[in-house]
DNA sequence: GTCTATACTGAGATAGAC
DNA sequence: GTCTATCTCAGTATAGAC
């Protein structure tokens, strides 16, 4: 059946955004799906392949999304830098919008980052995107040192996989979610560089 | 032998704070400290609570330090809200410090909160200084709804843990690392409200 | 090409001898 | 306290039916 790969892709997001990866055993992916164990590695070789394919499915065109978002952006800016604000909301709002029609997907992404999982697939996919968007940030940060922003860079990945996450309970939408996150992050990265350092 | 168990918990410590504590299986670490497999057992009762008393035993004076400088700076403040600058400083300076004599520690932390584990530990060890800390922040942080408010909590928490783990290159010492921690954290607490949620 | 049955290795856990 | 042997379950691999 054409539509094995889909109902183990389907059984294994479920799973896998409720429980975490590690926590999902094959036996359960295929129990929930009503197939052989074989097939999974028929269809995609392994486990690690498997979380490969599900990321990658939705990855591609939230990341394609971004992009157009923040070029738009960009052009709007006319050779200047774009407000963090914005440049932020390009990042976020795609995930927002997968996220209202497949909110299982997010909790996967979530999961992905925040269990370190697939580093090949987060480099590969997610890099080149990531680099694009650092580089819109620095052009409005340069007040702060290389290294300074460097790390703050790495305090917002950290505050977006632990938002993605949502292991606590949803008060309002993903949009509001975001809204706040951005307000915060924008603070962050605008507040004057670290004295002395 | 008495150091039987001190011989499991280096040997752990280390390997968890290199490959993270789902990718350290048992047999590493008997392997590396030199003894029989069921002494983990015998010792501890699980794998799991092998991380536990890990954790605590270094955790429980860290928190210790940090409700002693809290209560410093409360006084300090003589009834008024203590700055976001210093409970956060309260906070992770002791970390920071635990860091400077056991580097290995402070990844273990990261790890245990990154990879999800231990919600117990985590509740019993860290809920009731976090709920401190959170209820000092609370109170130099009027202007924000309460829904607001813990979602900012949220992102700092993502912020933190992300930055403990350190995967990235360590340039500069750890309380550099904090101090761009605690500026970046204090504007995104300090930004005003999001408009119209 | 697709699926089933079954076996292999390594994980954490446990019982019982010493 | 410590060690050996063993159990169950995980991910993985393959031979062969359709």
């Amino acid at each position: 059946m054409i539509d094995t790969k889909q109902k183990i892709l389907d059984a294994a997001e479920q799973l896998i955004a409720g429980q975490g990866y590690a926590a999902t055993s094959l036996r359960q992916i295929i129990t929930s799906a009503g197939v052989n164990l074989a097939s999974i590695h028929y269809h995609f070789g392994s486990k690690e392949e498997l979380l490969d394919e599900l990321v990658r499915r939705k990855a591609v065109p939230v990341n394609e999304k971004r992009l157009e978002i923040l070029d738009r952006y960009a052009a709007e800016a006319g050779g200047g830098p774009v407000p963090i604000e914005k440049v932020l909301d390009a990042f976020l709002t795609p995930m927002a919008e997968a996220a209202t029609r497949q909110p299982q997907f997010v909790r996967v992404m979530g999961r992905v980052i925040v269990e370190g999982l697939l580093p090949a697939v987060i480099q590969k996919n997610f890099q080149p995107v990531l680099n694009r968007f650092i580089g819109a940030l620095r052009e409005g940060l340069p007040h702060l040192s290389a290294s300074e922003f460097q790390w703050r860079i790495q305090f917002m990945i950290g505050a977006m996989a632990h938002t993605m996450c949502g292991t606590i309970e949803q008060d309002g939408d993903f949009g509001t979610r975001i809204a706040r996150l951005i307000v915060f992050l924008s603070a962050g990265f605008r507040a004057p560089a670290t004295e002395g350092k």
